[in-house]
DNA sequence: CGTAAAAGTTCCGTTAGCGAAACGAAGGGC
DNA sequence: GCCCTTCGTTTCGCTAACGGAACTTTTACG
């Protein structure tokens, strides 16, 4: 089950519902790299270093490193020198980030069932 | 039929290919705030003010000015007075904005699409 | 009118983020 | 040991954004 069949404005507003609720919850005001940062290291396979996120997310080092440093000092993710290699930093996921993650994945999901019950609230036909 | 059932991993999954695929593609660097700024302009009925908009999304009327800035110099969003009520600004939608969430909207579909079939890439069981 | 309210912007000092270049620390080859 | 590469951070000058108070313009109300 749980197919997942979406048409593009169906897919915007979810995103729509489910960024505005977190804006509106005073959630930390995360750039998108941030978050892809987060949901990267999150949610595909350790370890992760930052040149590794650096590659992945196309940007430059020392932004990767500026975007760990706001995400760690929220709380959200963790530094530890891969001893293995000690010129590797690995960036670890922490209690905090995950209940962050948690939360905003069922802030998604509610933002999408909402969106095809009713769809009550006037949406525009057109974008 | 378009069902929308969706888990949490699942939903953070999708988020996160459609946000990396975002940064990777070099599209603009927009905050949390901006973005649901911009999707509240798009995907519900005018008109949208900066008294409406600070409400809306629980913030105060400068951050949405700063925003509309912002939105603005990237053209995905204009500034109109509102001609029955002088001291009332109403933004509204543009051509680039249009375009900027299509496509927006075309990353989160095919991030979607991507996410049941075969789940390929080894996702961890938690998170 | 005249004063109060509302709407949005601008100012203030401060903080975060940018790309590019340079840096120190650690590893690998020989 | 030595050199060269790799890795992450730091520095540089600069721009963007922050919260909050103050301000301008416009409208509403006696």
């Amino acid at each position: 089950m749980s197919s997942v069949e979406l048409n593009e404005l169906q897919a915007l507003d979810i995103w729509r519902r489910a960024i505005v609720n977190s804006v509106r919850a005073d959630a930390p005001d995360l750039s998108a790299r941030q978050m892809a940062l987060l949901l990267s290291v999150y949610l595909t396979p350790p370890p992760h270093t930052v040149r590794g996120l650096a590659q992945l997310l196309n940007v430059s080092k020392p932004a990767i490193t500026r975007a760990v440093n706001r995400l760690s000092e929220l709380g959200m993710v963790r530094r530890k020198t891969d001893e293995d290699d000690r010129r590797s930093v690995l960036i670890q996921r922490t209690v905090k980030g995950s209940v962050f993650l948690r939360e905003f994945g069922e802030l998604i999901v509610s933002a999408a069932a909402g969106e095809t019950e009713g769809s009550a609230d006037g949406l525009p036909e057109r974008y």
